[in-house]
DNA sequence: AACGGGTTCAACCGCGCAACT
DNA sequence: TAGTTGCGCGGTTGAACCCGT
């Protein structure tokens, strides 16, 4: 016995989305709203399955998507938040305006991470996978980050608590970034609700618990229909 | 021009969680 | 309280594209 799944898929289309799907999602979008992405394809008829509609129109067909190569001060951004709050890519996606979770991803795993893997640093702890030299340090954008000493692979998520006096800097600028994060919450992060929700641990809340607390009461509860802005273009 | 290997990225999948009944 | 539902997430897949030969 498996999970049931979302959606009947023998009545359903699947793959690479056509002009007239991406019309009619989008055309019912504007004229009703989303939400409701489970009964969203029926009523706006089409041949998909929810969980579809809402990733298309999430990651492709929103208004407000950047498209288009990364800046480099976007990477450096990707980067740092990543250090902070480890695969959590709807968080990092909340401090991109435009860009999605997903595409984010993407580009972490086909740019950033090789750039950081020939740069001498491991892509899921930040710290160095040999001993780097001054030089080192400074030549690549990508290496800008700050890097302790220690070696040991780590739990992916979350990443370890700054320790204190680790870098002259280091500890100014993640204070920086954290605050960035607190006071300054955008709309993609009413997925951060439900991240504020499991980020909890037994050994009390992680990282991402302590960067989304901050916000928590600021973002709608589920139902509230909190995206209208989207519709407004 | 044709082929093959590598890369990119849109889309899918399964799971965890909170809300609901 | 237990079971069900729906949403959103991160990981993975595979088709399309790129590029060198």
């Amino acid at each position: 016995m498996g999970r049931k799944p979302c959606c009947d898929k023998a009545h359903t289309n699947r793959g690479s989305w056509s002009k007239e799907e991406d019309d009619r999602l989008i055309h019912y979008i504007r004229l009703n709203g989303h939400g409701f992405w489970r009964s969203l394809p029926k009523a706006a008829g089409l041949l998909r399955c929810g969980k579809s509609c809402r990733l298309r129109w999430i990651n492709y067909l929103r208004p407000d998507v950047k498209r288009g190569n990364f800046a480099i001060d976007e990477d450096e951004l990707i980067i740092k938040l990543h250090k902070l709050l480890g695969n959590k890519w709807s968080l990092i996606a909340g401090r991109l305006p435009g860009r999605t979770d997903n595409e984010i991803k993407n580009h972490w795993n086909t740019h950033i991470r090789r750039k950081l893997i020939s740069g001498g640093i491991n892509p899921k702890t930040h710290q160095p996978t040999k001993p780097i030299t001054t030089e080192e340090t400074n030549c690549s954008s990508a290496l800008t980050i700050t890097t302790t000493t220690d070696n040991t692979e780590k739990p992916q998520q979350p990443p370890p608590k700054q320790q204190p006096n680790q870098f002259p800097g280091e500890e100014e600028e993640h204070i920086n970034l954290e605050l960035t994060l607190a006071l300054f919450p955008t709309p993609s992060e009413s997925t951060a609700e439900s991240k504020l929700r499991r980020t909890t641990t037994p050994d009390g809340p992680d990282e991402a618990f302590l960067v989304t607390k901050h916000y928590s009461n600021l973002i709608p509860k589920r139902g509230e229909k909190n995206n209208q802005h989207y519709l407004e273009t």
